[in-house]
DNA sequence: CAGATAAGTCACCATTTGATGACTTGGCAC
DNA sequence: GTGCCAAGTCATCAAATGGTGACTTATCTG
């Protein structure tokens, strides 16, 4: 909790970069775990240990300050397009470590009930691995099957981090990547004809 | 807009129980779209065409009012348990007809920051069907492959009515029947042993 | 040390929120 | 018609919200 959150302790004091960036950190927080709507300005600011005023210096809006904290940097992670579906679920799995709770894209899904929400989360997910999963089917239904197998994903991810369906979420990830390794082959599998 | 919502038009004004149940139409409606917390108890009134205070007059509170607005009347549709998945999938997809958006498990989606509405989407979802899939796999591994299941319907509902990937949301339902299946085919099927 | 500049604080505003309770009014029994 | 009771209205409350701007204070330069 304290890793790359909170206010550095004492190194520094009135560092701008760094209250910013407890800001954001904060926000991350916050806002995958209750939305936009269920966390107000001063949640954050208490959570980052810091004033609610300097939210407003240093993003000028709260939705600009969701806006920044709910976009997910990309690594350009090339690893070769086949490895993606699983490489991706190994991050959906890989627990508390951290890509389970406070992943922007809970925050997205969370907050989607705003069009602007919702389309940064569309964007995301397209541009994030859809487009990716498209090469690895072909046919008429490449992009068709591409999605259901973002749709699997995604429900993973969600079944997983809030439902919290019993099984799934405290299952063996190596008995997950099993079944899940089927249900891509499935998915991505050429026409029966 | 005016089947089972709003305040049927003239016939007989002062009727508790069809106010009430507009009231109920409306919360339904605007809970799925924008979640507890983006939507106040006048503006579900406004909907409905009522005065807020009648709000608590009847359901006593918001979160009371919320409750019953996202609990998913169970009609006990007793198919098969083994057309289960592709009956769920094909309620999923009737497309705007109805499931699609204002489904209650949406209203529970978008409220999932509040550990109530969180535990709520939980239970309906294991009583819903989960329990119901662990019966058609077998194995040590069965509750997890139901769960599986259930994650990539969930996902595909998801992804239909909040992200609104472009294929998906616009695809013809036997098309994604198709690839449903040999998917559900897949996360149930044995062990490969 | 003096002063300037950036970082942080604070009091405050307008609006919206969930909720309450006293009030008015429609419609039925008699 | 006359009352009565339930259904609906309204003014209002306290708290919380996003946001602003004037103020204070730390820190670095000279």
């Amino acid at each position: 909790m304290s890793t790359t959150g909170d206010l550095p302790a004492r190194g520094r004091r009135r560092d701008r970069a760094a209250t910013r960036a407890a800001l954001l950190a904060a926000a991350r927080r916050r806002f995958a775990a209750h939305g936009m709507d269920g966390v107000s300005v001063r949640d954050v600011a208490a959570e980052a240990g810091v004033d609610p005023a300097l939210i407003f210096r240093y993003f000028g809006s709260k939705q600009a300050l969701f806006t920044e904290a709910a976009t997910v940097e990309r690594d350009p992670v090339d690893v070769p397009a086949a490895d993606l579906p699983l490489q991706l679920l190994r991050g959906v799995l890989d627990g508390a470590g951290r890509s389970g709770a406070d992943h922007p894209l809970l925050a997205l899904l969370r907050s989607s009930g705003h069009e602007q929400a919702r389309l940064q989360l569309q964007r995301q997910m397209c541009e994030g691995f859809l487009d990716g999963f498209a090469e690895l089917a072909d046919g008429p239904d490449a992009r068709l099957r591409a999605e259901m197998l973002g749709a699997l994903l995604l429900g993973i991810s969600v079944t997983r981090s809030v439902v919290r369906t019993p099984e799934l979420a405290a299952a063996d990830p190596a008995r997950v990547e099993e079944v899940f390794a089927a249900m891509a082959r499935a998915a991505l599998g050429g026409p029966p004809a």
